[in-house]
DNA sequence: GGATCTCATGTTTTT
DNA sequence: CATGAGATCC
């Protein structure tokens, strides 16, 4: 391929991109505006045109997926492979250095592994079992965020700042966490790109190495990364001080995570002679799926407006439809989806997108219903079922019997009679002789002659698991991976475990088969390295291009994807914004990046959509149309008038909520569950209200000094009551968990009568 | 001492 | 509703 056909595909402004000399570079990329594009044109244009060898190349991205995507367009730009790259995630690509350089890692070998977030949680409980801390007081989740947080701001748990007793407890659990991370030789995800920091910082010499060597460095996403991987790339890009970046502040939704999208200011400042480049262009969707995407992102404070442009003018209008629940917006979906294949459109063309996990389930009835495939993207995920954690347990065990996570996960599964007593004396008598668990056992079995404790039962347990495993890791020197797995689920018995006849037993027999699949493919592979890569995919990187089935996928796990038609589920507010993001203003303008992030993966046709009724915790609660749904223009949306809609859906929901708060509202979560036969059905419910009703909300329900419960929060006094003219606003102060503000229509409090 | 059952508890997004 | 931890049963 020649030069011309390199640049001749691009537009002026992705051509100054990919062209553009040495240096700091920042792109600025609108969504559909050929990121990728840029970047792989570019990445092609150094190695044909400017002969920079592909191993001076640094390539990061966020998944596994658009790293795969990279290579392959990278290859057919250049018509082969370039060898020596470095094209990977952030994550992949720090590991890839750190087992490089494990002879200057002070704690660990090349052999490390690398823990997962159910890992995780098994260590942080053993750190606060070992400190004697509370973990109801002091909940493990909250404590891993915690370390994750410090970790992402690189601080190590000695320089963790304890200023009152709380952060003094995160400390000191941080501290034994990594205590015991160090002694299972394994890393968490943040360790994998802090412990990359603390390593070049470290060893300047190292890190030299790197720095000439990487003579280009590429980012995508960069909007996403945190401060571990911005220093990251500050410090590998030092030296030539080429690096690339291409990210959209719009799109940045991984705050939670750490991500800081003001990266990119910092960026600027940093690198002070820095190009900018501005891609505006979008050649993805319609004039008209652009403009509501622009709208809704518009109200977002903080930002710098691109000035998004298609060709593409016109378009079909966005439509909006309301359901009675959750479980008709499914069906609504699969009959439009079905409606649209029979006038041509393919159903692998199509998206349905959602804001957390949880809702596809409903969705999948309704396609399992209408007998309609469909891939699905996540939901629980395949790396984070029981059966395939276990299994990924044992081979772990085999490859590092250091690691106690895995061996306490195996040590039992199937039961085979080594229960807590024996697991005591065990760890003890580990613990004595200065074994890890997993160690002890296989002296058990390999050295006759060792004084140990147990006897009779627990005895033969022990040895009969301890043989196993020692077999195994024999074989595993001479077998393949797949050979190794199979060789454990018969060793085990794992099938009569895990399928006991009913459906789901065969689901998850069906799960261990496919990973018995993955593990064969990986025949070439050792077992370091198939661990490796089982702890590094995510869900998104298995899903393959051309499918003729719809696809089911958060709005996470959205990003960077584009589809001809999308469908957004759940626009109510609680769901999408999410309730637990509504107090913070942050994270509430997160949320709005996440509804253009959906918008904008469209190229054709938007369906929007939310369930009048929703059900959650199994029981059943008016919704109020999501916010954002206000901020797209009304003559971009095919239908009805949204503000109207939003009123009297608010309306609705609180003449429901009066009728709770009847005297007999106190039994109301016996009954409260099901649908209410004195409602009409959605399709004859009458456009508008009573105004008898419709004045529930102008007026204030709740009044100051009022005794009110609220089912989570408890008994409390209403402290003030604002109307903020959709709604009503409510300022409680609990006598447990002091002030919270609520909004009335979705708060579920009830007034006590003095 | 171990397995099974029930109860409680708690659900955002992911490398 | 689904998973996890304690209490009870075997």
């Amino acid at each position: 391929m020649s030069k011309v056909d390199i640049l001749d595909s691009l537009n002026p402004a992705q051509r100054s991109a990919v062209t553009a000399s040495g240096g700091p570079i920042l792109v600025l990329a609108g969504p559909g505006s050929g990121k990728t594009r840029v970047l792989t044109h570019r990445i092609a244009y150094l190695i044909r045109e400017k002969r920079v060898e592909p191993w001076r190349i640094m390539a990061v991205t966020f998944t596994n997926k658009a790293a795969r995507e990279m290579v392959h367009r990278v290859n057919a730009l250049l018509d082969g492979d370039p060898q020596g790259m470095t094209l990977g995630t952030f994550h992949a690509t720090c590991v890839r250095i750190l087992r490089r350089e494990s002879e200057s890692l002070s704690r660990y070998d090349n052999r490390f592994l690398i823990f997962d977030s159910a890992d995780q949680r098994r260590v942080v409980s053993q750190a606060l079992a070992d400190l004697n801390i509370d973990d109801s007081r002091f909940q493990p989740n909250r404590m891993l965020n915690n370390i994750s947080n410090a970790k992402n701001e690189i601080v190590s748990a000695d320089d963790y700042s304890a200023n009152n007793y709380p952060t003094e407890i995160t400390k000191r659990v941080y501290q034994r966490y990594q205590e015991i991370l160090v002694a299972n030789n394994a890393m968490d995800f943040d360790d994998l790109l802090m412990n990359a920091v603390l390593l070049f910082d470290e060893h300047a010499d190292i890190l030299e190495r790197y720095q000439r060597r990487y003579e280009h460095i590429l980012v995508d996403e960069f909007q996403d990364t945190n401060t571990v991987q911005y220093e990251l790339l500050k410090r590998l890009s030092a030296y030539h001080e080429n690096i690339f970046v291409v990210g959209d502040a719009d799109q940045s939704i991984y705050r939670w995570r750490g991500a800081d999208f003001r990266n990119i200011r910092r960026f600027g400042q940093h690198f002070p002679k820095s190009q900018q480049i501005l891609l505006e262009q979008n050649y993805r969707s319609t004039q008209i799926i652009l403009d509501a995407a622009k709208a809704v992102i518009r109200r977002n404070h903080d930002r710098v407006d691109k000035e998004l442009f298609t060709d593409r003018k016109g378009g079909e209008l966005i439509k909006l439809s309301e359901a009675y629940n959750e479980a008709d917006e499914a069906t609504m979906v699969v009959d439009t989806i079905a409606r649209l294949e029979k006038d041509g459109t393919l159903a692998g063309s199509c998206a349905v997108m959602y804001r957390t996990n949880a809702q596809s389930r409903v969705l999948e009835e309704a396609f399992i219903r209408a007998g309609v495939n469909y891939r699905l993207v996540g939901a629980t995920r395949f790396y984070s079922r029981r059966e395939i954690k276990d299994l990924i347990a044992f081979l772990r065990l085999v490859y590092s019997p250091i690691d106690s996570v895995s061996f306490g996960r195996t040590i039992n599964t199937p039961p085979r009679g080594i229960g807590k007593k024996t697991l005591e004396v065990l760890y003890d008598w580990a613990e004595a002789n200065g074994w890890r668990p997993g160690e002890a056992l296989l002296k058990l079995v390999s050295n006759d002659n060792i004084q140990h404790p147990f006897s009779g039962r627990a005895y033969s347990a022990l040895t009969r698991f301890g043989n196993l495993l020692h077999n195994w890791i024999e074989l595993s020197a001479q077998i393949t991976v797949g050979d190794l797995l199979d060789s454990i689920l018969e060793g085990v018995d794992y099938r009569s475990y895990i399928d006991d006849g009913t459906d789901m037993g065969r689901d998850r027999w069906a799960n261990v088969m496919e990973l018995l699949g993955v593990a064969i493919e990986y025949e070439d592979h050792d077992l370091g390295q198939f661990l490796e890569q089982v702890a590094l995919v995510s869900d998104i990187d298995n899903l393959e291009d051309n499918a003729d089935a719809p696809t089911l996928l958060t709005l996470h796990s959205a990003k960077g994807l584009e589809f001809p038609v999308v469908f957004i589920v759940g626009l109510a507010d609680g769901s999408l914004p999410h309730s637990r993001s509504l107090e913070d203003g942050e994270e509430l303008a997160e949320e709005r990046r996440l509804f253009y992030v959906g918008l904008t993966r469209a190229l054709d046709r938007v369906f929007l959509s939310y369930a009048f009724r929703r059900t959650s915790f199994g029981e059943s609660q008016v919704t109020v149309p999501s916010r954002f749904l206000h901020d797209i223009p009304v003559e971009l949306v095919e239908g009805s008038n949204l503000q109207k809609r939003r009123r009297v859906t608010i309306e609705k929901a609180s003449s429901w909520d009066w009728s709770r708060s009847t005297p007999k509202s106190h039994e109301s979560n016996v009954d409260g569950g099901g649908v209410r036969k004195d409602l009409p059905e959605p399709s004859t419910r009458a456009p508008s209200q009573p105004s008898q009703r419709a004045r529930v909300v102008t007026e204030a329900k709740y009044s100051t000094g009022q005794n009110v419960y609220h089912q989570k929060f408890g008994e409390g006094v209403v402290i003030e009551s604002n109307l903020t003219g959709i709604d009503e606003e409510v300022v409680v102060a609990f006598s447990d968990l002091g002030i919270k503000k609520l909004v009335a229509s979705l708060a579920k409090l009830e007034i006590r009568e003095e």
